[in-house]
DNA sequence: TAGATTGTTAATCGATTAACAATC
DNA sequence: TAGATTGTTAATCGATTAACAATC
């Protein structure tokens, strides 16, 4: 997808903003790579390596600036930009996501629910009304929506996945307990709870006293 | 936390079992290293390595029985062994938690509902009483449960996760968008759907066409 | 037996980390 | 200036993958 940053380094940015925020928040206007590794559990060598593919913003001696750091990295991951999202399967995960405040902050907006199941179809869920699935290549592709949200009993979701692509998004979130696979180039992050659930299970029992 | 198995063949591990079910359940008795590394996008070479870290139990020439690679990984997981839970913090994702199916397959039973909101505590949700997070400690000694969920707002996760420690859990699920950190010896797995949600953000600007 | 697939060794690849000159 | 911390190079570490003898 991205030769910009390494993976695992992409996946700790969202932390490093996350802590400048609440730095930010508490008046810190400064932190030092030793800092920020510290309320994550990251080494400062690692925070300093991670940072260096987005901006060398620091300043020897100083650390970072709290205020521009975040907005170099809310920029980089894109968050200020609004992406609108449909999401399908209504049911109580549908319920929670919709409801999670997170989503506005990260620029992520649900605008349409779809489902199957005659009896939710024309209904409401937190103000949305919930739409026929079939229409749902027909209204992606013409509002041109770039995301698609997968919280369907995991039978339906590849099918599901084949219709958001086929109505053009870029990416998939998807929580049904299933690896999706998409055909285009489409982003897809495979969510499935239950293996986490599984190494919860696994630590639990290993977690040596 | 272990030396059995390096962390990402163990994060791989409940995939496999996953696929493996369903194959069972559609009536196939032998899968390959080949056909299971496809459905879930993993070269076969990395599956048959993986799987050399809990058993030998591929027959050459033909592949695994369903049925017994399973039952290996299920037994390696701990999943058969019933694992008590309370979980903190009763919202929306709360909600969403309790019902999900996935929780009694993985032999994860959550108890006890905590919250510190005089309003909620007394209530019921799906059947469960909700207590004053101020027995919590107390409750988890006595009851000997291995499993703290934390579904609060992330100003109150640290604390929360703290007297579930002192009450003495073995591990920890931290959905609050916050680095969770364990005093004592315990696992902590920390769940922040806000990082995954940056990284939807970023790979949906540069899903390149 | 011939064909297929395993388990595992060794080579490769890529991420983490130590070390330090540059610089505020 | 002296002290602190950055950005980055090079060394280390560990995971992935190719290759193949063993084996069903």
């Amino acid at each position: 997808m991205n030769q910009i940053i390494p993976t695992p380094s992409l996946k700790r940015l969202p932390m490093y903003y996350r802590e400048l925020i609440r730095a930010i928040d508490s008046g810190i206007r400064y932190m030092n790579s030793s800092q920020l590794g510290k309320v994550l559990g990251i080494p400062s060598t690692q925070v300093r390596k991670d940072l260096s593919y987005v901006a060398d913003q620091g300043r020897p001696g100083v650390g970072y600036n709290t205020r521009s750091l975040a907005d170099t990295l809310e920029n980089f991951l894109g968050l200020p930009q609004p992406k609108n999202a449909v999401l399908a399967g209504v049911g109580n995960l549908a319920n929670a996501l919709i409801l999670f405040p997170g989503f506005r902050h990260y620029g992520i907006h649900i605008l349409y629910l779809f489902d199957n199941d005659p009896g939710k179809i024309g209904q409401e869920l937190a103000g949305r009304p919930i739409y026929d699935i079939h229409d749902m290549a027909e209204i992606i592709h013409e509002q041109h929506i770039p995301i698609g949200i997968i919280s369907t009993p995991s039978a339906a979701a590849q099918q599901v996945a084949d219709t958001m692509i086929e109505g053009g998004v870029k990416s998939i979130w998807n929580f049904a307990p299933i690896t999706v696979h998409a055909t285009r180039n489409v982003f897809v992050l495979n969510q499935d709870l239950t293996v986490e659930m599984a190494i919860l299970s696994f630590s639990t029992l290993h977690s040596d006293e």
